[in-house]
DNA sequence: GGTTTAGATGTTTTT
DNA sequence: CATCTAAACC
């Protein structure tokens, strides 16, 4: 029993066994909620190198958060000790920014390549469609960006596009996708799916590169696979043509990607690809009470197109569901605020256990409000990224420029910023120009400030301004290499003026957007130690590549939790409020009239709830703020699926009268204590009668936003029952 | 060329 | 309702 190997199958039940022991060949593991698939990979890891031999760091993880990677590794680590470093986990991108960066010059990408993000992509688009005359306003250039990044994530080129183009709108597509392209590898810059794309596409014609990646990894493991692209999928295929050892994970039920162009059918695909693969299916759930997994897949069997998977728990039956039906929004967050405060004090439940997920983020500003009101710390998760704040990407655009000064789309971005009198004319002039001498924008510049008689549209002022943004470019360069990456944001901030502009400035943010900046400056401290030159690349990339910057932390602080339900997805909270179940927004309205989208909306549900391992709650609002104006919200279709012997509805005959609601809806934010400064109407010791619990006697009697929150100790067997007093039910006795 | 303002406009999810 | 755009004004 000392075989170290052995060790790492107990605890385990049979399928999730077979899953880890299955080291040879392809292996598909269909793997319901809660079912401890991250457990199976990490242990099919550590049981390869027991078993077999192989080195961690021969095999690669692709997950689909880089959070999702790092627990992995840390969980390896508790494994294997050491060596469990050596793990190539990460995303896809992640995984071919590595590939690119070292064989990426063989198909023409640089080795100082820059990464645009979809709102580089927008600017890029926009200019492509100007080049190209296509009406803005008749296609959309949101639209037109999606359409190329499909046709990017199957893999599919402007020609390829334009082959199989069926129409007139593919064929301005087209039209808009090469300039695109041509705009891009202007800039030495590439996309989201250029990433994955390019990397395909190197492994296509470079076979000894390939080859390498191939020994380099004998075994490919991806997780989530349900949410993978073509893209992602050939890539996959790619490295393990070899060996054929890849294992893939997934769950269609929790497919909530398709609109990032995943595709479900990569699952089916597989199995055609790989006749020889194993199947293992991990149908107990070791998360959720029985009641959640049953209302989950309950939920979950209104899809038509779906492969039905029978999940099944030993866990005990638990609580039932409760159902939230508040009269606004605000209201809404703050129900959920009080029973999460409740839970804390009442049932041993820690805040950290507790999560609220929602499925817009416009969502979590009523529930941050709940939570200032009541004193709860919080997190949120996501929401304005860090990186997308408008300071900061001014300093990342500074810095990409200065490390790419081809960087069309950042050079635009900053050569005004701060105003030096480079107004949008003298820019447009500028890309003009440039693009008629065929050179880019950068390279103008040069020319205006090296040959002084060169015929240029710029009168001496503009030219003179031009020129000294160049050479601040030029200044700033030449200290790259001196200064590592914290002391070079610094210089650059300062020479810039852009510190200046900020201090001087009468924006109420301008204390905000520095400590943003100072917060992007210690990040690069990582990178210290080497001169900014070398660690700026590498600085960019992760800026570009790793999105969750507020990652959840493992610490021990407290606070409530609060996230999207696409973001929630791998993760589990014993407690779970699920907001804004109505028709519109759970599902989307934007969903609501496409079969397929709408089926999405209800995994994306199903996700939500088996979160949740004791407690959920599904909350709506009757009246909710919608395009600046109330508009009535229906319940979710999705509830009317839930079994109704699973949720405890709330006390219908307390409901208070449609007047009472009005006063809330006008004045929701009214008296944070108290019902409107009205005085309490009970006191402690007085005798109430209650039309279902009886009589009783008050024993507190507590302020709530808008309300009165009366505890009352009830005679019998009835105990304690807390009972807001607008619910009207309470009546002093003996009257 | 910069700044202010009124007006329109468009609202999901993220590596 | 908040954010972006276009046009008027400085």
């Amino acid at each position: 029993m000392a075989d170290p190997a052995e060790t790492l199958l107990r605890g385990l039940n049979p399928p999730q066994r077979e899953a880890v022991q299955c080291v040879d060949g392809p292996l598909l593991i269909v793997a319901g909620p809660g079912s401890g698939k991250t457990r199976v990979i990490t242990h099919r890891i550590a049981y390869l190198n027991r078993k077999v031999g192989v080195s961690p760091g021969r095999i690669a993880a692709v997950t689909f958060t880089n959070r999702a990677a790092r627990e992995m590794r840390s969980r390896l680590g508790a494994l294997l000790g050491d060596g469990a470093g050596r793990l190539t986990a990460g995303t896809f991108h992640a995984l071919c920014a590595m590939i690119l960066r070292r064989d990426g010059e063989a198909i023409g990408v640089p080795n100082d390549y820059v990464i645009m993000d979809d709102e580089d992509q927008m600017s890029l688009v926009k200019q492509a469609m100007e080049q190209t005359s296509v009406d803005s306003k008749r296609f959309p250039a949101r639209a037109i960006l999606s359409a190329i990044s499909r046709a990017k994530s199957q893999l599919l080129g402007p020609d390829a596009l334009a082959a199989q183009s069926d129409g007139f709108y593919d064929e301005v597509v087209h039209r808009v996708f090469a300039a695109y392209q041509a705009a891009l590898a202007r800039s030495h810059a590439v996309d989201f799916d250029d990433l994955l794309g390019k990397t395909v596409e190197l492994f296509r014609r470079d076979h000894a590169a390939l080859g390498r990646w191939q020994e380099r990894f004998i075994h490919f493991m991806v997780d989530e696979f349900q949410d993978t692209n073509t893209a992602q999928y050939e890539l996959a295929r790619q490295i393990a043509g070899r060996h054929r050892n890849l294992a893939v994970v997934g769950d269609p039920d929790q497919s909530i990607y398709s609109w990032r162009n995943a595709d479900i059918r990569n699952i089916l695909s597989f199995q055609k690809d790989y006749p020889e693969a194993r199947v293992v299916r991990l149908s107990q759930n070791y998360r959720s009470t029985e009641t959640i997994l049953q209302a989950a897949q309950r939920l979950i069997r209104g899809n038509s197109q779906r492969i039905e998977q029978d999940l099944f728990t030993e866990n005990a039956r638990g609580v039932r569901i409760r159902l939230v039906e508040a009269y606004t929004e605000e209201e809404e967050a703050q129900e959920v605020a009080r029973e999460a405060l409740r839970l804390t004090r009442e049932d041993g439940v820690a805040l950290r256990d507790c999560v609220v997920a929602y499925r817009v983020n416009a969502q979590s500003r009523a529930i941050e409000e709940a939570c200032l009101r009541y004193g709860l710390r919080y997190k949120l998760i996501g929401g304005v990224r860090f990186y997308q704040r408008r300071e900061v990407k001014d300093l990342i655009a500074y810095l990409r420029l200065l490390q790419d000064p081809y960087d069309e789309v950042s050079l635009t971005r900053v050569v005004n910023v701060p105003v030096r009198g480079i107004g949008k004319r003298t820019v447009d002039e500028l890309v003009a120009w440039a693009r008629s001498l065929d050179v880019p924008a950068y390279t103008a510049l040069q020319l205006l400030a090296d040959q002084d008689d060169y015929p240029s549209p710029f009168d001496a002022r503009q030219k003179r301004r031009l020129t000294d943004f160049l050479a601040l470019l030029n200044e700033l360069s030449a200290l790259k290499p001196t200064m590592e990456a914290p002391q070079f944001i610094d210089e650059t901030l300062e020479r810039s003026g852009y510190r200046r502009a900020l201090l001087e400035s009468d924006d109420p943010d301008a204390e905000d957007r520095l400590d943003n900046l100072r917060e992007f400056r210690g990040l690069s401290a990582e990178f210290a130690g080497e001169p900014a030159s070398e660690a700026l690349p590498r600085l960019l990339e992760r800026v570009a590549l790793v999105a969750d910057q507020d990652a959840i932390e493992e610490n021990e602080e407290q606070y409530l939790t609060l996230i999207t339900l696409h973001q929630i997805k791998g993760l589990e909270y014993r407690v779970v409020f699920i907001t804004g179940m109505e028709d519109g927004l759970l599902p989307h309205s934007r969903s609501l009239d496409d079969p397929d989208q709408l089926e999405e909306e209800r995994r994306i549900a199903y996700v939500g709830m088996t979160r949740a391992r004791e407690r959920l709650y599904l909350c709506r609002a009757l009246r909710r703020r919608m395009f600046g104006a109330m508009g009535a919200g229906l319940p979710s279709r999705f509830l009317k699926d839930v079994p109704p012997d699973l949720i405890e509805k709330p006390d219908r005959s307390g409901r208070r009268s449609e007047r009472e609601a009005a006063r809330v809806f006008r004045a929701p934010a009214a008296a944070a204590n108290g019902a409107g400064g009205a005085p309490p109407p009970f006191r402690a010791g007085e005798k109430v009668t209650h039309p279902a619990f009886g009589l009783g006697v008050v024993v507190n009697c507590a302020s709530r936003p808008g309300d009165y929150e009366v505890t009352v100790a009830f005679a019998g067997n009835q105990g304690v029952k807390r009972l807001l007093h607008s619910y009207g039910k309470l009546e002093r006795a003996g009257a």
